[in-house]
DNA sequence: ACAAATGTTGAGTCTGGAGTCAACGTCAAA
DNA sequence: TTTGACGTTGACTCCAGACTCAACATTTGT
């Protein structure tokens, strides 16, 4: 069985596997987000403890995983958060709304998105 | 060639073929969102005349596209958003991040999309 | 032509999401 | 036993997204 964490949880054990303290982290981030708000260590601690109503914003999240080398994808969906750039492919795309509205409703296993997955490799390779 | 519209455009055709007045579109898309922040007509003409700066949100979209008709995927696509429910499928299952992941990247076609959309179908009534 | 209904616009307001700040607690090392 | 690094908390701030309001313009019906 998959090991269920949480966002708090999974930062933390990213920090501190990368040997850095919050407020290194913290200034870290937050110099990968100097045009947008800022990212101060406090905000981080109250993100590993679960102090928070909301979870980060998702460019805050990006610069996280960024500097701590998780895998992204996972944050935003510990996060709740859809990956920015799907609402730009469900925009240009009738077949992709379409094939997502089906999905969602049919609650495919894991299995069933493998094979998807190979499905479209194949097409997209031969 | 898919006639490509615009947000603006779409809600004003929607209200006009239901014979609706701003002001009635309005208040009857203002009950459906009585919880939440209100709907005014004058915000509605800005909407069809694209003078925003910013997209309706996600719940006005939808109560709009219940009170008109509309499909409300589409619309949300015109308003660049991902529906609600995209962040919950993709925090439940690694194999739909995965997919989509690689689905982004690969930018298929319509006609790809309809193929993987049948052979999701099928494995799921075989 | 006049009123009534409808539509448009610029200048606000209001709120909640996203983060900051000051202050305190804890622990380790010198 | 002080000092310095690190972590935690509650109360606050800030701002941009999402909308409202007052006033005016335009169209429609009679």
């Amino acid at each position: 069985m998959k090991s269920s964490t949480t966002f708090g949880v999974k930062i933390r054990e990213l920090r501190i596997r990368a040997k850095l303290s919050q407020r290194d982290l913290a200034e870290r981030v937050a110099k990968r987000l100097k045009d947008r708000r800022g990212f101060d260590f406090t905000y981080l601690s109250k993100i590993e403890n679960e102090r928070l109503e909301h979870y980060p914003s998702a460019p805050a999240i990006l610069a996280l995983a960024a500097e701590l080398g998780g895998d992204s994808d996972e944050l935003l969906a510990l996060a709740s958060k859809a990956p920015p750039d799907v609402g730009k492919m469900l925009q240009e795309s009738q077949g992709a709304r379409m094939f997502f509205r089906s999905a969602m409703s049919s609650n495919l296993s894991e299995d069933e998105w493998k094979r998807l997955l190979e499905q479209m490799k194949k097409k997209k390779t031969e």
